[in-house]
RNA sequence: GCCCAGGUGGCGGAAUUGGUAGACGCGAUAGACUCAAAAUCUAUUGAUGGCAACAUCAUGAGAGUUCGAUUCUCUCCCUGGGCACCA
């Protein structure tokens, strides 16, 4: 008997499939006839190489897509499973200005590691089309994608103030600061003044909302990413303030309360404030208040609900909606400049207003009541913000008293709009991308700026701009790129003009590059277009992809853009990227908590590779919990999945010539784990096969064919030792190329079933039964049953429930 | 505050449309093999009571619907994640 060395058998057949290119997908460009066979693209985030070498998180959901991929392949799907390097970004650079190390060297040194380490786990990659973001003949494609959105007006120019961490020494996005902080460093963001490269993703963001509809992503991302965009429909009112004759729009997306509004607020920062207050009595206490407020709001612990502020500015909205009422304007310190037009009409029906209202003694006049006379009486009498009830019944306007607050909406607001009072408008909390970073280690923005021509984009045939070499990769206190000490490669000749001319030196973002890499992997080494037109139509949208959760606003989002626009100018086939969406939850350390570095738990898969072998890592992780959750782990239980494993390589020596064994329980279980893999339930596949192993393992002896059933449904979780049985059993191709193994419904019927029999719920006895024995006899047996007997003996059946094949209930 | 997940043995976790709660795995206990240990194999393993057959209680707490609830409804508590001055 020959012992299960997973050292020996692992690296021989990780070489085999290597040489044998079985995990190669075809790509229609290299044919010159159709493709015909139907393809899958199944897809992972690809990683970002860190120095800290390859995460077990990383293995788990690798090993899922893996899993399907191999099941797809098996049942003749052409696969493509791609692999690449999203390598572009602040670690790396952070490390090169402490080391003074090359990031090109630290790349090339971090995905060495990476590859061996994914090499060694046995994933299905197509090695091949490996991509990697800070290659230029990738990063050419990504430029030129820049500059067709700077054509079509999308990417432009704007002085803002930017989240501008003094740390990093970079602008951030919206998007990425965490409680005022950096996302990265957690250094408290500043207001800084730039100018920047923005992209402005809110032109799509009603598509980006509407066709959540037609994509099949796990509900909670759909429900984050609405969120995210934040669409509303509501009303902008139009006003004028008295006295000054000036035309105010106030965006309301909850008109229907609109005559309960007796004062109207706007945000500090709003660029109407000064006017507001010219020459009026009111300027120089606002102006102080402003100043003041902003000294408080940069605070770290400053909480602007609890520590509201306000001002009267003197004015007020003249005739509001047609009622004749003067309304006050205030500025106050929970306004929001940049949401709608940053200044609304408050009322005792939002919580915010009304605590507000309370605190500078405005008047309120509550217009929307409760259907509970008590409660009606306590909203009157203004004793809280009774808020967006749909079933909160109007008093005012008199044309919709009665009515429900919910089903009356639609109907105000053609009532404001055909009396003129407003515009309906919808409004997206959505912002523009801040696209800029004033980094060395990302892609150069192709753009030159000219004295005389003003912004020049790089000519197509230019590209790629290629990053310079630097000596220093200190980004400098002006907040200017370290690309911009580079005199050489900054002083450039206008393209237009010819005249003297100077680079943009600031970079994109490390979600550039990670927008549209999914395209690549379907042409990689194509050098004259983004990718083949033939192999786009083929390959693309993405069928699965699975991720993270703390990517589905930002990545997510910023990739369905870019799919989009590329949509747009007929690049791609397809209006979104992907079909389907999944995710993983996070593998936290022994105990449940955060594996981390300075916590000194991180696991090393390399020591687990080792010692257990990949397959058993796969298998361990796949077994660990539910894939969608957050699982601890265990190094304790790494133990059981490797005695499965070499109870299966056992098994071997009990194969019998001529030997049958039950087809129910091999049927039952390639059901059975067929669905579980596409449901992502890998953890009660693995127990059935587990279960399965154990029972066949009770017999003396058991056949072949029904043990090679049993390695193909195994064969995507634990690759190598399959292949090594099915080498054994004197197969030639490898059983990666094999079928899967088809179950036979039909098969799977028993001619015994087992149920139970109930009284009052209990459980007293449990009967066999012929599969196709009449309802009538099957009661019979239950009630004469002598357990049975016991309980109901001389008590009144009231009732005897019958669940086919399942119990018999007999209620007394 | 809002949204989304969750809460089941010593631990990770199973339970089709409501239908035998605790599958599978880890750990633990006992036994076999061994000079011994490891590995392996066999048995037991939710709690309480009982020599046992068996009984009772158990899925965060409390109520409800039902012949029957881990599953459905309501109220509350707790944990994790996301969002948050968005009118």
């Amino acid at each position: 008997m020959r012992e299960y060395d997973h050292k020996k058998i692992e690296k021989k057949w990780q070489k085999e499939w290597e040489k044998q290119g079985v995990f190669h997908a075809e790509s229609p460009s290299l044919r010159s006839g159709r493709l015909e066979r139907k393809k899958f693209y199944a897809l992972i985030e690809f990683p970002y190489p860190s120095g800290a070498g390859m995460h077990v998180g990383h293995i788990r959901s690798n090993t899922a897509m893996d899993i399907i991929s191999r099941k797809r392949r098996m049942e003749g799907y052409n696969v493509l499973y791609p692999i690449g390097w999203d390598a572009f970004g602040l670690p790396t650079e952070n490390y090169a200005i402490k080391t003074g190390i090359h990031p090109i060297k630290v790349t090339k040194d971090n995905t060495d590691t990476f590859r061996r380490q994914l090499k060694s786990i046995g994933f299905s990659f197509d090695w091949s089309r490996e991509v990697n973001t800070t290659d230029p003949k990738y990063y050419k494609w990504t430029q030129w994608i820049f500059l067709q959105l700077l054509k079509k007006g999308l990417a432009y120019k704007a002085k803002m103030f930017i989240n501008w961490c003094p740390k990093d020494k970079i602008g951030l996005a919206n998007e990425e600061v965490v409680d005022g902080c950096c996302e990265r460093c957690g250094t408290l963001v500043e207001k800084r003044e730039k100018e920047q490269w923005m992209l402005a993703i809110t032109k799509y963001a009603d598509r980006l909302y509407k066709d959540l509809d037609d994509v099949d992503y796990l509900e909670k991302i759909k429900i984050q990413q609405r969120n995210w965009i934040g669409r509303s429909e509501g009303v902008n009112f139009k006003c004028k303030v008295k006295d000054l004759g000036i035309a105010v729009e106030m965006y309301n997306s909850v008109p229907q309360t609109f005559h309960a509004e007796t004062f109207t607020v706007i945000a500090p920062e709003h660029k109407l404030v000064p006017t507001l207050v010219a020459g009026t009595k009111y300027e120089k206490p606002v102006l102080e208040f402003i100043k003041k407020l902003n000294q408080k709001r940069a605070r770290k612990d400053f909480d602007a609900e609890k520590e509201m502020e306000g001002i009267f500015t003197g004015r007020y909205v003249e005739n509001f909606a047609g009622s004749g009422r003067g309304l006050p304007i205030w500025i106050a310190s929970y306004v929001v400049a940049d949401y709608g037009t940053g200044i609304v009409n408050a009322s005792a029906h939002d919580t915010r207003d009304f605590d507000f209202a309370k605190k500078f003694n405005i008047p309120l006049h509550p217009v929307m009541f409760p259907k509970d006379p008590i409660e009606t009486e306590k909203v009157r009498n203004k004793e809280y913000a009774y808020v967006k009830d749909p079933h909160g019944i109007l008093a005012e306007p008199l044309e919709f008293k009665g009515r429900e607050w919910g089903e009356a909406r639609k109907d105000i607001i053609d009532f404001i709009v055909k009396n003129g009072w407003g515009d309906k408008k919808v409004n997206y909390k959505l912002r523009d991308w801040v696209f800029s970073r004033q980094r060395y280690w990302g892609e150069p923005i192709p753009v030159i700026n000219c004295q005389k021509c003003g912004l020049v984009p790089v000519p197509e045939k230019d590209l790629p701009v290629e990053l310079p070499k630097v000596k220093n990769y200190q980004p400098t206190d002006s907040g200017e790129s370290p690309l911009a000490n580079i005199t050489k490669w900054v002083n450039v000749k206008c393209p237009q003009c010819k005249g003297p001319a100077k680079r943009e030196t600031d970079t994109m973002p490390n979600w550039a590059g990670s927008s549209w890499y999914y395209l690549r992997y379907a042409d990689s080494k194509n050098n004259k277009e983004l990718a083949a037109p033939k192999n786009l139509e083929y390959f693309t949208p993405v069928d699965w992809y699975n991720g993270g959760m703390e990517h589905t606003t930002l990545h997510l989002l910023y990739s369905r853009f870019w799919h989009k626009f590329l949509y747009d100018l007929k690049v791609v086939p397809t209006s979104e990227p992907y079909i389907k969406r999944t995710s993983h939850g996070m593998i936290l350390g022994e105990g449940g908590v955060k594996m981390s570095k300075s916590l000194g738990n991180v696991i090393n898969p390399d020591d687990i590779v080792k010692t257990y072998g990949a397959d058993t890592l796969r298998m361990y992780e796949m077994f660990m919990g539910p894939f969608d959750q957050s699982v601890a782990w265990s190094s304790d239980s790494m133990i059981g999945p490797r005695r499965f494993l070499e109870r299966v390589w056992n098994l071997q020596y009990k194969i019998q010539k001529g030997k049958k064994y039950s087809e129910f329980e091999i049927e039952k279980t390639i059901k059975k784990v067929a669905e579980d893999i596409e449901a992502m339930k890998f953890n009660t596949a693995i127990s059935t096969m587990m279960i399965f192993a154990n029972e066949i393992g009770k017999l003396d002896s058991i056949s072949q064919e029904v043990y090679e059933k049993f390695l193909k449904i195994l064969s995507p979780f634990a690759p190598h030792i399959a292949e090594e049985l099915w080498q054994i059993l004197g197969h030639k191709k490898s059983i990666s190329l094999e079928s899967w193994p088809a179950h036979d419904i039909s098969k799977i019927k028993q001619e015994e079933i087992k149920i139970v029999v109930q009284v009052n719920g209990k459980v007293r006895a449990e009967i066999m039964i012929g599969a196709d024995e009449k309802e009538e006899d099957v009661q019979h047996r239950g009630l004469n049953n002598e357990a049975v007997l016991k309980y109901t003996a001389g008590k009144e059946i009231k009732k005897v429930v019958y669940v086919k094949g399942r119990l018999i209930n007999i209620v007394i």
